[in-house]
DNA sequence: AATACTCTCAACCGCCGGTAG
DNA sequence: GCTACCGGCGGTTGAGAGTAT
């Protein structure tokens, strides 16, 4: 980007706005120097560099004037801390720090500056760009924001708030709530409502919807994405959709890679209890918000229907998905849960209990977490400086979902083992530990509970773990093969590398992505943990 | 080959909080 | 306490490259 267009820039493009910044970052700054605008050259990149060198960081409105460069301050603490800071990684994100990324967003939202700061090397805005692009690509694919895990690892540590600290939780989160997530009614949810039991009665189910949806409950095949927002030329998913509509045919997409009765049986279930209309979804969805789309690609009992979608969508792995989160697409999960847990709160005033609270809305649901009651986590801590909902994220989970994490609701969901998210997940996680903050290569044999994402962590080492076997057909160490996947960016490529390019679309759906992303079920049977 | 479309990414914009005067 | 400056952050935009039709 740093060609040679050079001066000519200056006058051209100075003159875009009278105030760039109330920094000085203005045209006229400076003593009426014009500032350049516009990308920038190598000389200027030079000048910037030995600047630094001399002067160190900070102080950027002083390099315009001891330098030379007609940058505004700003613009050179950009260049310098996106381009030419040493340190800097370069090259395409790495399939650990997609998961990485997927997994701070879940609990950060768009927080790209804190993720930043745990993917050495990379910049904010790289993130940013990622996962926007991301979040672009699983919506056109009709393809849920986090993958399962993710909302089950939310869930899990909503268990364990709840058994720590109560619902105490939601009378703070009902008082401090500032979260406003747009009202994405979800009509046939509340059509649904007297067949899924789960499903708060509220007036508007918004975030809480969206997590059910999130959790790959099948009952939201009807919420495929209208055409609305399908774009003309969809690619990625058209050939995914192409003999799926759940929302007018009132049926699962097809998936008969998933044997599991049990998610069969919910699916067709929850199909024929859907309207036969097509969903209305509300799309009037705030700038940020993507429509709601197909959370059978995540769900357990979903039909990996969309193979091919998710294809695609795995080789572009990180999930930016839109669902089991955010209605703002800020995928802030936490907001969702917040929400919803808010919602929730509503209805359970006076329930002061979080065992009841977890289990109020589901009568075939199961109580989950007593496995999990583990001592609190620092969601408090660390979540309350990167959560918007501080501590609260799963809780609503555990309120609006059929998932049972610890224990199994066959009735309403897969068995633990389509669910690798959950218990499998952890006991993978127990072998190894990947630290956020952990420049990558840290490998510890115990969960670091505290840390907040230490369970995210863990089920995302095991997602890589099972697919690579799978893959490989090699019975790896878990720790031996995390150690690998988290050793230098090359080795993880080759090991977690989504973009396999190799061979059946099941094999290339079983990739990082969709291994961990999509329907679990099948990751499971496929391989086995150490 | 032309066109349309998507993807990627650098850069900009505006807002906000902290701080010094 | 007020104001201006500074730096940081998140959202948005636009250009170029790539790809499909």
């Amino acid at each position: 980007m740093t060609n040679e267009s050079d001066n000519e820039m200056i006058s051209k493009d100075c003159t875009g706005s009278p105030l760039m910044d109330e920094g000085n970052c203005d045209g006229s700054a400076s003593g009426g120097v014009v500032l350049k605008k516009g990308p920038w050259t190598s000389a200027e990149d030079t000048i910037l560099v030995d600047y630094v060198r001399k002067h160190g960081e900070g102080n950027w409105n002083a390099v315009q004037k001891h330098s030379g460069l007609f940058r505004c301050g700003k613009s050179c603490r950009l260049r310098w801390a996106n381009h030419l800071r040493p340190n800097l990684k370069k090259g395409a994100i790495t399939s650990e720090e997609e998961r990485l990324i997927i997994e701070l967003h879940a609990t950060m939202g768009n927080k790209w500056a804190r993720m930043a700061a745990h993917l050495p090397g990379r910049t904010d805005n790289e993130i940013k760009n990622y996962w926007n692009t991301r979040i672009k690509r699983r919506q056109r694919a009709g393809l849920p924001l986090y993958p399962p895990e993710v909302c089950l690892q939310a869930l899990q540590e909503n268990e364990q708030n709840l058994n720590s600290s109560g619902d105490r939780g939601q009378h703070d989160l009902l008082q401090a709530n500032s979260y406003e997530i747009p009202d994405v009614i979800f009509d046939s949810l509340k059509t649904n409502q007297g067949v899924l039991p789960y499903v708060p009665e509220l007036p508007d189910i918004s975030a809480s919807s969206i997590l059910l949806k999130g959790l790959g409950s099948s009952q939201y095949y009807g919420f495929v994405p209208p055409a609305v927002h399908r774009q003309k030329r969809l690619r990625e998913s058209a050939t995914s959709y192409s003999g799926y509509d759940g929302s007018a045919r009132n049926e699962p997409p097809p998936f008969d890679h998933i044997p599991d009765d049990s998610c069969d049986n919910i699916t067709t279930q929850s199909f024929a209890s859907k309207p036969a209309t097509p969903v209305a979804v509300k799309l009037e969805l705030p700038s940020l918000q993507y429509p709601e789309t197909d959370f059978s690609s995540w769900g357990s009992s979903s039909p990996p229907a969309l193979l091919e979608s998710v294809d695609a969508f795995i080789q572009s792995p990180p999930p930016s998905g839109t669902d089991c989160l955010s209605p703002r697409n800020s995928g802030l999960l936490d907001a969702l849960l917040h929400e919803a847990k808010a919602l929730s709160a509503k209805n359970h005033v006076s329930d002061k209990t979080s065992n009841s609270s977890t289990t109020t809305h589901t009568p075939g649901d199961v109580t989950h977490g007593s496995s999990l009651d583990t001592s609190k986590t620092k969601w408090e801590e660390y979540g309350e400086s990167i959560s918007p909902l501080g501590n609260s994220a799963a809780s609503i989970f555990s309120e609006h979902t059929p998932v049972s994490v610890s224990e199994n609701s066959l009735d309403e969901y897969p068995p633990a083992e389509t669910f690798p998210g959950s218990n499998m997940m952890l006991e993978a996680a127990e072998q190894k530990v990947w630290t956020l903050d952990g420049e990558k290569n840290e490998t510890a044999t115990q969960l670091d509970f505290s840390r907040p994402d230490a369970l995210l962590d863990s089920c995302w080492l095991g997602q890589s773990v099972t697919y690579a076997n799978d893959q490989e057909g090699v019975t790896t160490d878990a720790a031996a093969e995390a150690a690998t996947a988290l050793g230098d960016d090359d080795s993880r490529n080759n090991d977690y590398k989504p973009h396999m390019g190799t061979g059946t679309a099941l094999n290339q759906g079983w990739g990082f992505g969709s291994c961990a992303w999509n329907n679990m079920p099948s990751v499971c049977q496929m391989s086995e943990l150490p």
